[in-house]
RNA sequence: GCCUCCGUAGCUCAGUGGAUAGAGCAACCGCCUUCUAAGCGGUAGGCCGCAGGUUCGAGCCCUGCCGGGGGCACCA
């Protein structure tokens, strides 16, 4: 890397500065090296505040003079240095042989795919996981920020050198009464499906459906059953697979005076919530992936209870010496690591609560050799973090390799009023259904992939749907079909991308070409700040960044001969090697963002574009 | 009350302690005989919530205040 190259100039030149004597620092003194873009080309390539770094070390009030012995150290052998300048307050400008530019363009086209993309293993092993939605509804648009950011996470760490392993855990543990409340939710509608009607909340009496069955009667619509529509389609896909066979049971769960008998209604029970899980999963699944998101795993929190591993954590935790007893409950001394009170572990029923499994549950990730484990969390679940991570400093495990990623809030508008209740007020905007159908995975992913998840953000989900065509996703896939329609144009006159060799490339020397390489040559960088800070948005910035340099480039410099003839062969040939580049980096950076690279897009007639329909 | 996140253009949001604070959308004026106009050029739009502090330098760090979101269960 270039960055690397001119700091360790840098670094020789202080020594060669000290040696000689015109600078003098402590021995035990460190320094970072910085190396910046400056905001202007006038400022050079690349600028360092090293002068003002070592201003307290050497003593030396003026930053101007430290800056100016340094630069005397430098080689400005025209090799890769031209020429240095001290600016402003002390900042060392570096302007560069433009050759730098060339053999990253060199670079690009050899490593391709890998471009961007570090060859070593960092022996990292990450399990991210990331949205864990209830299996009490589909996953929601709100829960798309999370899914983004998961999935993308994953993609920059693997491009770091990381194993990674993408994670959905699953809250389908027996005690979970909202799970019952749910598949007696499920009953009830499966009731309504046989011609029962229900008699709902509101006192509002909703038919049953038209059935050929003689069934009639009115039952009770269970007190906080859900209200969503994704509940009676579970319900009729039951009614297509079994029929009736268990609507004496359930009718009988129903009635204020049961005569079932407690095996018939577990027997009921056991199967509406096998068949009502199965049913969730698989339409989380299925969303999530038509998200572009596959997980590694779908971990069932009861595999936990069923292994015993709740209970050998709960008795590990207690021979560590971090519980008590007290009013009939076990409690967690999480106060001992940060926590603000402590937690019940055991109630006082016996049942274990959410934080026992969740300790278990990360337990079991450390016992499969993971050595960072990321939980992105929505910011609902902020007060959790404390007792989570004394939970796993108290069963011993190094709590620093557990980073628990807080996203914002996402809050939605529709009609121009705030969406607010989710699942038990019935108003769920599902990703795929209210998005991803609407608008395409790419534009939906890109939606979630601009802003950084630090920020609580508001979609509009009219304006999501409606202004699809306003989405910067297509600003930038447009780029790229650019690229490609210009080498398939050349490919059909013949003309096929040159081998690589630094002496055409030598040939771009447009501003707008030299401001394009630049940008190709920051990309790696780029990446991996976006991988250790968790910010795949700086990617998205930095794609639409690039598409606007790239139009620039196309608006500015023909690549392929004119009639007139005013672009030469070899110039020709020159840009195409860099169209082609441009390209490289481009969809290795939609890659990335789990989003698809197209080679053509048709051009809209502004007749019957959408804006026209406004 | 305590914890936490946020406050930057009309809207949605970027912004590595650094030089003249940016993008997209919306608005206005132009540009298709030419590699795709889902594009480009131009105009307009800002006490970076407020007040102190730290320093060569603060949108960024610290303190306080104001405003908004979220969290403070033997729910998950």
């Amino acid at each position: 890397m270039i960055t690397e190259q001119l700091a360790g100039l840098l670094s020789a030149a202080v020594t060669s500065a000290c040696q000689s004597g015109e600078l003098s620092i402590p021995a035990d003194t460190t320094y970072d090296i910085k190396l910046e873009t400056p905001p202007d080309k006038q400022f050079g390539d690349f600028s360092s505040n090293l002068a003002l770094v070592l201003k307290k070390a050497t003593g030396i009030k003026d930053s101007r003079v430290i800056a100016e012995a340094i630069c005397r150290y430098l080689p400005t052998d025209q090799k890769l240095i031209m020429r240095t300048e001290v600016a402003g307050p002390g900042f060392i400008n570096l302007f560069l042989n433009p050759e730098w530019l060339y053999n990253c363009l060199q670079t690009i086209r050899e490593r391709d795919t890998a471009y961007g993309i570090l060859d070593t293993s960092t022996g990292e092993r990450v399990l991210i996981e990331f949205v864990s939605a209830n299996p009490t509804g589909p996953i929601s648009v709100v829960n798309g920020r999370a899914a983004a950011l998961g999935d993308v996470l994953g993609n920059l760490l693997t491009s770091q050198g990381c194993e990674v392993a993408r994670e959905f855990y699953i809250n389908d543990a027996l005690n979970s009464l909202q799970l019952n409340v749910f598949s007696r939710t499920v009953q009830a509608r499966y009731l309504q499906q046989l011609g029962y009607a229900l008699l709902m909340p509101d006192g509002r009496l909703e038919p049953g459906a038209v059935s050929n069955s003689s069934a009639s009667g009115t039952i009770s619509f269970p007190e906080k059953g859900y209200p969503g529509e994704y509940v009676t389609d579970i319900a009729k896909a039951i009614v297509q697979d079994i029929g009736d066979t268990y609507a004496k049971p359930t009718l009988q769960i129903f009635s204020p005076t049961p005569t079932v008998t407690q095996a018939e209604v577990d027997e009921t029970d056991a199967y509406f919530r096998k068949v009502t899980l199965g049913q969730m999963i698989q339409a989380q699944r299925n969303a999530l992936e038509a998200f572009g998101v596959q997980y590694d795993c779908w971990f069932m929190e009861s595999s936990l209870y069923e292994a015993g591993s709740v209970e050998a954590t709960i008795k590990t935790l207690s021979e560590r010496g971090y519980t008590y007893t007290k009013d009939g409950a076990l409690w967690l001394k999480s106060t001992e690591f940060g926590d603000t009170e402590d937690r019940v572990l055991v109630r006082s029923n016996e049942k274990a609560t959410y934080i026992a499994a969740d300790a278990a549950y990360h337990v079991n990730k450390y016992q499969r050799g993971f050595t960072k484990l990321i939980d992105i969390l929505g910011a609902d679940h902020h007060g959790y973090v404390a007792r989570l991570q004394a939970s796993v400093a108290a069963l011993g495990y190094d709590r620093t390799q557990l980073e628990i990623v807080i996203t914002q809030m996402v809050s939605l508008l529709r009609d121009g009023e705030a969406v607010i209740g989710g699942k038990r007020k019935g108003i769920v905007l599902e990703l795929k259904e209210d998005l991803i159908d609407e608008i395409g995975k790419d534009a939906a992913r890109f939606y979630f992939l601009l802003n950084s998840y630090e920020t609580p953000t508001t979609v509009d989900v009219e304006l999501a749907r409606r202004q699809s065509n306003e989405n910067p996703v297509y600003y930038v896939q447009y780029a790229h079909a650019r690229l490609c329609n210009i080498l398939r144009k050349a490919s059909e006159v013949g003309i096929l991308p040159p081998v690589n060799n630094v002496d055409y490339y030598k040939l771009l020397t447009h501003p707008r070409e030299l401001d394009l390489l630049r940008r190709l040559a920051d990309y790696p960088g780029e990446v991996t700040l976006a991988a250790q800070r968790y910010a795949p948005h700086r990617l998205t910035r930095f794609a639409i960044d690039l598409a606007g340099l790239l139009n620039l480039f196309y608006e500015n410099c023909r690549v392929l001969p004119t009639r007139d003839g005013d672009v030469s062969q070899e110039l020709t040939l020159a840009r195409i090697a860099l169209v082609d580049g441009a390209r490289i980096v481009l969809r290795n950076l939609l890659t990335l963002l789990g989003i698809s690279a197209p080679d053509r897009m048709d051009r809209l007639d502004s007749n019957t574009a959408p804006a026209a329909e406004r």
